[in-house]
DNA sequence: ATGAAATTGATATTCACTTTCGATTATGGC
DNA sequence: GCCATAATCGAAAGTGAATATCAATTTCAT
């Protein structure tokens, strides 16, 4: 993972955001950091930092994740699970990427192709509205699911 | 609106499913019925209730939406709002169908066109992942407010 | 009509998330 | 380095949407 954040320095853009770089955010950015291909929710960070014997509290949690994706170190993603989820942001990709679901086992994968830009000039031509920002949810089965034989 | 509904048995429908046909069910549904192009909330439809002069609590209202999920008389959509709105199910599109949701005046607008099926060929192919459903949200200005001059 | 079973709806509860506020800590000027 | 002060931390309380509880009511098959 030679992402540009660990090259980059943190504390100076946390000072561009007028934002304080303290230990307890750099921990949480930590957990996002170690997990690049994770969509980690306020409590699996939680999780992650218990098992690093590293105790942070929750409104800590929720409020460094929120920074950080104002920020766009992260970038929150929604699974239609109920809870806010982040994942770390890649500047080489213009708009979000798209996930693929499985229905069965909930396993999550990126889909890193964005494929919708013709979409989106169509849609600014039929519809005058102009895209600034997508969401693509596929809901599924995956390859290990659909290779089950499933009695259920 | 020559929806199907108003053609098709409702109670039959109801009974199918092992649901009882009782009037809160049946006025929740017109609701929905008498707004085809709106995605409403819990609270919408009791908003529109109240219009009526009826009162129904919120326990049943929120009851009777996912019943009319589940019986696929409705379809639950997330518009990123916090809320969970319903709008009818279009038994003529076999995916959902696409939003525009704009980030100004939050106007919402509905794309019938599908557009998504190479794409779930392809997606089929590369990741060996059966696609069922899919939901795809589009995040920008609507005519309206790109038109507009804004000082904010 | 009658009674078992489902439904209603006021109320309580859950759950993710946000806010509050006193104690603590980072940072910039000296 | 030291100090002031402004931001931050985190326990605890608060929010708000959604769900569960349960006694009273309604429905429907007989």
């Amino acid at each position: 993972m030679s992402n540009e954040l660990e090259i980059f320095n943190l504390k100076e853009k946390f000072h561009q955001f007028g934002y304080k770089y303290t230990e307890q955010r750099q921990l949480v950015l930590d957990v996002l950091l170690e997990h690049p291909d994770l969509h980690l929710s306020n409590e699996d960070v939680c999780e992650y930092l218990k098992q690093k014997k590293i105790n942070i509290g929750q409104s800590t949690i929720y409020r460094t994740l929120i920074m950080l994706e104002k920020m766009q170190i992260v970038r929150r993603v929604d699974l239609n699970d109920g809870l806010a989820r982040y994942e770390l942001f890649d500047h080489d990709e213009n708009h979000a990427h798209h996930h693929l679901i499985c229905m069965k086992c909930g396993s999550i994968t990126d889909i890193k192709n964005d494929l919708l830009e013709d979409l989106e000039q169509q849609i600014l031509h039929d519809y005058n509205f102009e895209v600034k920002d997508h969401c693509l949810k596929f809901f599924g089965l995956c390859e290990n699911c659909r290779n089950k034989n499933n009695y259920c």
